[in-house]
This record gives structure tokens, C-alpha cells and sequence, in this order.
RNA sequence: CGCGAGGUAGAGCAGUUGGUUAGCUCAUCGGGCUCAUAACCCGAAGGUCGUCGGUUCGAGUCCGGCCCUCGCAACCA
């Protein structure tokens, strides 16, 4: 009998620093998916991993005084330690910068280049010397320099492209013809029309500005663009090489599924399908785009100190907790969110209330009537058939649920069958029948089905808290906790012994706990802020080549159409002057009016959206927060900046 | 007029192709019970379903206008 194969993955984690809670929820969706496929029989294989090249890396590695490889060895074995403390249930690690990989990677860009799908190039444009700029077609104006107005000249710069566009029209039948290619479907709209409609650009597959990454072999001053290299990771993982597929390539791809964030969608249900096109190779059947966790309403980042990190969360609640957390409280197509004082709720009345003190009350009792041995269950009665019921049907909405990703609504069906189960026992007062000797083999028989409830939804929980669900099983001693054994209800012996009822999850006391993280977490921060790398020297009279002055805003408002740009006026003197700036998201255009501002006085103009702007406005920005440069006490505007 | 999602009880969310008293979880209040982790069970209060208008015997559910939030794209000298 073939068993189905199923093949996951989660995107790989980028390795330039270590991961959030936020990031970590991803490998978590993955792995209780993973984990319910091999439940219900299906042959997984389940890949996650790390994404090591790349500029940015070597930047802060650079900045770091390390070597690029020893910073990625370091996060990438973060990532490691995370993935292994969340009982993730990978069956392989890839990193980019494996041996391997560079080589599959390597051979498959030689035959992307060798089929004429990628060729070389020259960086597309128009030159203008005197503003040192490439232009596209587009972008000339009257086919001359759009800053400057002068006339440009074709240019050079090597670099390699992907003909995108000769499987735009390949790609986008597979998207009609395949409605749950792209998930959440709202998302298949957005590449659809924002990237496919419009028609693809060819893509620059190489880069010379940096050399931490893969180079072309063929061409070594080249390195190959990082989404190049990383999304290659799902087939190389399977030993894929164009000429010597593997075994494992040719039992598993097509993926199933993968697994990844909403922002890098795109890369995914553009760029990878049309590789795989030129390559010649099927098309994963699914890629589904997880939403966000946020704090509060607000991204995780730094600069806000609002960070919450798996591993913090995993000493004070433990790992079950928070692979609960992650996987109920994440809606499927809209951002959700984590705060201390949610997730103290969420574990207190889920797990600690209604699931722990579940398993506790059974075992207690079993204990307390009939020195831990479970009785036969065969003195029927009301409420039974019911509870029966509940309990073996579960599994199959489940499997409903699963199949589309549903991941929170599986665990919400888990949970109708814990609280039927409660429930239960409030209807069958097992302490009344205790009293009367007449009512012990009933008793019996309903501490067995609650027994026995329990048993199904140790399964049932498998895929998503393993840990919690070994513990239950060793607690009520139960063994058969199989996919088919939820579905038939009797299966444990009388006789069986029950361990000591000890509680699952402990309650949390909300306010004594949150003083705690306060107090842990609260502190400065030790870590160290990244802040960007120093550029290089210059010359003094390379820093008296810029013209800083101070403005006075007299109008601000925002530019129509653009979610970014401000207008602005500034008096400068006597005169007046109009500069853009895209700052429409750090300020509110009525609170800079009146302000004293600097601006680059000598950078050339521009047009933006239409509009002209002369020379830039001035901001600090840090993360992702910004301000504008304004002046300590107020002075003429137009003065100079010495 | 770029594309798209969403605005439902204090909070977080469900609401199938329009149909009887708009659901769920948490929080609140009342009651029950005592096996259990101040747990569990039952019940109640709490919503003009963003707003205005339209279609219909009947609309949270369809149509149109408007307001707000968010995502993608463009824009960030």
C-alpha cells in the first residue's frame, strides 16, 4: 500500500538576526500541519531551514568585525535551537550556505543560462553622465534625463536577467486553472493584478555590488540574487540537481504546500513557479501566505521595544503553551495578535481551566473510587451516546478543517469535545453516584467513557501540543493513541492503571506573572542596537559640496494618490521653494507647519508624481521610526548650516 | 477614478446561496455543584450588524453613495 506523500515547507529564515515570536509562528503553523498529515497517515516531509547570503548579512556582519560565515553559523544555529526547543518536527535543516545547495544552485542558473532563459545583459538603460544614473526607457522624459534634462547614451552595466516575461502568459493559466494555488485567495488577486496584469519585467538575477552570496561559476564576478539562491532550497533540499533529480525529488515534488509569510508572496507565486517552468519541473500545488502576529496593532520591532521572543514566552509558560498560543489565537487570513496579558487568559482558561483540570478531575476520581484502575465500561446510560458521539466525530471535522489550513478551527473542534466531556460529568455527578454502592459499576462505566474521551482528544492533540498529549496519554494509561483509534470509541481495558493526577498547566496568578515579565523584560535592553554601518571617509571639501539650509514650512500637505509623499513650501529667505519628501507616515502635515526644517539646498530637482521637488528634506530615521531635523531656537530661514 | 480586504455586544472573532428570537470565545452578573487547578455546569445582561439611501413580503447577508482602518502596487532627492 503506497502511503500519499506530502511535502511541506516553511520559507527559510533570513539569518541576520534572531528571530521574534512573530517569526517563529510560521515554523510552528508548519510543523502541527506536518505532524497531522504523518497522524492520518500520509508520508511527509517536512523542510525548514535558513537563508544565509546576501548584502545585508555581509553589512552586519561587516559591522560586527566577523566574518559573514560566523555571524549566519551563529544566528542559523538561533534558529536551530528555536525550532528543536519548539519540538519542530523537521526532517531536514537546509542552509543556503551548505556545500550542496551553492553547487545545485550553481548548476541550475548554468542551465537557466545555457537554455536561454537567462542571458546576459546590460543593467537595461539609458546613461546620463552627468548625474551618474541608469535610466529605463520609461523613465526618460522625451527620451532625454529625466533630472536634468540632458541627453542620455546607451550604457553597460553587465548583469544577468530571467526572461520573465515568455512564461507570463504560462503562469497566469496556472493560476486560473488552479484556484487554490495562491492562499488566502484575496492574495492571488494582488499578484494578479499588480504584478502579472501589468506584464513582468525581466528580472536581474545577478549582482556585482557585494560578494556574499553564490557566484556564477561561469562568471565569478557575479553572485547570484539572493531569491535565486534561497527559493532554489525546496527541490536542492531533495538532492535536486538539473541533471541528477535525487530520490527524495523524485518521491516528493511537487511541495504540497508552502509554508509563508504574506510579504513574500510574490517571490513565491511569480518568480519561483516561472523557474520552475524554465526548468521544466511541475509547480507546487499550493502556497499559502500567513497572516502577521502583532503586538497589540503594531509590528514586532525593536526601535519600539514591543519585541516578544519565543524563547522568553517558552520559560515562563512552557512549550505546549505557546505552540497553543501561536497556532488558535492566528486567525487564517488576518493578522493576529499576542500580548502577555492575552496569552495568560488564553492559557489560564483553555489549557489550565478547561483541558488540565478536565484530565485532573477524571484521574482524581479514578483514584480517589477506585485506586487508579479503570473499570469496564459497560454499564450504559444516559448522556453516553452523546458524549460518544462528540468524541469519535471530531476527528473528522478536523480533517475538514486541516485540509484547507484552518488550523485554529481544528484546534476549536478539539476543544467542543473537552468541554462536552466537562460537561459530562456535571450531568452524571459521579460524586452522588459514589456514594451509593448500588451506582459503582456505573460510576465505573462513567469514568471509563471520560477515560476514554480523554484518550481521543490526547490524539486528536498530537499534531498540535505533542508533548501535552504524551503527557495525558501517561497520565490516564492509555497507549493507542493512532489516527483510527479516534474514531472508535473502547478502546482501553479495564484494569489499566492511572498515573497521579498531577495538573497539566498550572494556573497563572495574571497580575503576580506580569509584574514578573515586567520586571525581567522591562529592563534595558543589553543587546546591542544595530545601528547602520559607517559609510567611508570623504574629504572636507566633499562635505562643503553640500548646501544645508534652514526653511520655514508654510504649507504641508499631503500629495493625492501617494501614501508616502509630503508637499511641502518652505520660505528660504525671501524666496519660497517647493521640496516632496516621503515622510506622510512619521508626520501629520498640520504639525510641521510653522516648523524650522533643514534641507539639502543643491541637489538637483526632481520630479515625483508629477510634481517638483528642490533638494531634500532632512530626517533622522532609526528602524522604523522617523522625525524630521528642525532647530534647537528659531533663526532666519535660508541661514546656512556650518 | 490603480488593485484588494475589512468595519457585527467591553475585547477578539463566526455568520453558508437574503428568511423565524444575529452566533462563538474571553470578560461581567445571577444560580447550581463540590470530583477537580477559586476549577466545572446552567442562566442572564449587553449589538440601531460603520453611515445614508435603494431593491424585496423580508437584508448583517443584494445594489449605489459616503466615512474610517488595513494590505499590495506606485511614490520615498
Amino acid at each position: 500500500m503506497n502511503k500519499d506523500k506530502y511535502y511541506i515547507t516553511t520559507a527559510i529564515a533570513y539569518t541576520s538576526k534572531k528571530p521574534h515570536i512573530g517569526n517563529t509562528y510560521e515554523i510552528i503553523l508548519t510543523d502541527a500541519i506536518a505532524r497531522f498529515n504523518r497522524f492520518i497517515g500520509k508520508d511527509v516531509f517536512f523542510l525548514t531551514g535558513t537563508d544565509e547570503h546576501g548584502q545585508k548579512i555581509q553589512e552586519i556582519a561587516e559591522a560586527d568585525g566577523i566574518t559573514p560565515q560566523q555571524h549566519v553559523d551563529k544566528i542559523a544555529g538561533q534558529i536551530r535551537d528555536i525550532a528543536d526547543m519548539l519540538n519542530i518536527s523537521y526532517d531536514k535543516f537546509i542552509r543556503t550556505t551548505d556545500d550542496y545547495h551553492v553547487k545545485a544552485v550553481q548548476q541550475i542558473f548554468k542551465r537557466l543560462y545555457d537554455n536561454g532563459d537567462i542571458y546576459k545583459g546590460e543593467y537595461e538603460g539609458w546613461y546620463c553622465t552627468p548625474c551618474e544614473s541608469f535610466w529605463t526607457k520609461t523613465q526618460l522624459e522625451d527620451g532625454k534625463c529625466p533630472d536634468c534634462g540632458r541627453e542620455v547614451r546607451k550604457a553597460k552595466e553587465e548583469a544577468y536577467f530571467f526572461k520573465m516575461s515568455k512564461y507570463q502568459d504560462k503562469l497566469m493559466d496556472y493560476i486560473d486553472s488552479h484556484p487554490e494555488f495562491i492562499q488566502p485567495e484575496s492574495r492571488k488577486n494582488e499578484m494578479v493584478n499588480n504584478f502579472l496584469k501589468p506584464g513582468l519585467q525581466d528580472l536581474c538575477v545577478s549582482r556585482t555590488s557585494f560578494t556574499w552570496g553564490i557566484p556564477v561559476e561561469f562568471d565569478p564576478g557575479h553572485v547570484i540574487y539572493v531569491w535565486i539562491d534561497a527559493l532554489s532550497n525546496y527541490i536542492t533540499a531533495l538532492g535536486y540537481t538539473p541533471d541528477e533529480k535525487g530520490e527524495l525529488y523524485k518521491k516528493y515534488w511537487p511541495a504540497d504546500v508552502h509554508i509563508i509569510g504574506k510579504d513574500i508572496l510574490r517571490f513565491h507565486t511569480i518568480y519561483w513557479p516561472i523557474m520552475l517552468m524554465a526548468l521544466g519541473e511541475p509547480l507546487p500545488k499550493q502556497v499559502f501566505g500567513h497572516p502577521w502576529m502583532l503586538v497589540g496593532d503594531e509590528k514586532m520591532s525593536k526601535s519600539r521595544g514591543n519585541v516578544i521572543y519565543a524563547e522568553d514566552l517558552v520559560r515562563h509558560f512552557g512549550v505546549n503553551a505557546v505552540r497553543y498560543y501561536s497556532l488558535h489565537e492566528m486567525p487564517f487570513a488576518q493578522d493576529g495578535t499576542i500580548t502577555y496579558e492575552v496569552f495568560i487568559s488564553r492559557f489560564n482558561s483553555d489549557l489550565a481551566n478547561t483541558l488540565g483540570n478536565l484530565v485532573n478531575r477524571t484521574v482524581a476520581m479514578i483514584n480517589k473510587y477506585f485506586g487508579g484502575e479503570i473499570q469496564s465500561g459497560d454499564v450504559g446510560g444516559e448522556f453516553d451516546d452523546d458524549l460518544k458521539a462528540v468524541a469519535t466525530g471530531a476527528v473528522e471535522k478536523i480533517i475538514k478543517k486541516m485540509e484547507t489550513l484552518h488550523v485554529a478551527d481544528s484546534i476549536d473542534e478539539i476543544w467542543r469535545v473537552v468541554d462536552r466531556a466537562n460537561k459530562y460529568i456535571d450531568e452524571t455527578t459521579p460524586w452522588v453516584l459514589a456514594k451509593n454502592d448500588a451506582d459503582k459499576p456505573r460510576l465505573g462505566t462513567v469514568l471509563y467513557n471520560l477515560t476514554e474521551t480523554i484518550r481521543i482528544i490526547a490524539a486528536l492533540l498530537s499534531s498540535y501540543m505533542p508533548e501535552t498529549s504524551k503527557k495525558i496519554a501517561e497520565q490516564i494509561g492509555a497507549d493507542d493513541l493512532t489516527f483510527e483509534s479516534t474514531k472508535t470509541f473502547g478502546t482501553m481495558k479495564a484494569g489499566t492503571k492511572v498515573g497521579e493526577a498531577v495538573p497539566l498547566f498550572a494556573r497563572i496568578d495574571a497580575e503576580k506573572k506580569l509584574a514578573e515579565l515586567e520586571e525581567e523584560l522591562g529592563e534595558p535592553e543589553e543587546e546591542k542596537i544595530e545601528i547602520a554601518p559607517y559609510k567611508d571617509y570623504i574629504e572636507f571639501d566633499e562635505f562643503e559640496k553640500l548646501d544645508v539650509r534652514v526653511g520655514k514650512v508654510i504649507e504641508c500637505e499631503k500629495v493625492p494618490k501617494s501614501s508616502k509623499l509630503l508637499r511641502f513650501t518652505l520660505q528660504v529667505g525671501s524666496e519660497t521653494r517647493q521640496i516632496l519628501s516621503g515622510i506622510a507616515k512619521f508626520h501629520k502635515p498640520e504639525e510641521l507647519i510653522g516648523k524650522n526644517v533643514l534641507f539639502v539646498a543643491n541637489l538637483k530637482p526632481r520630479k515625483i508624481m508629477g510634481l517638483e521637488s528642490n533638494g531634500m528634506i532632512l530626517s533622522a530615521e532609526f528602524e522604523d521610526k522617523l522625525t524630521v531635523l528642525t532647530t534647537l531656537n528659531d533663526i532666519q530661514s535660508g541661514a546656512e548650516m556650518v
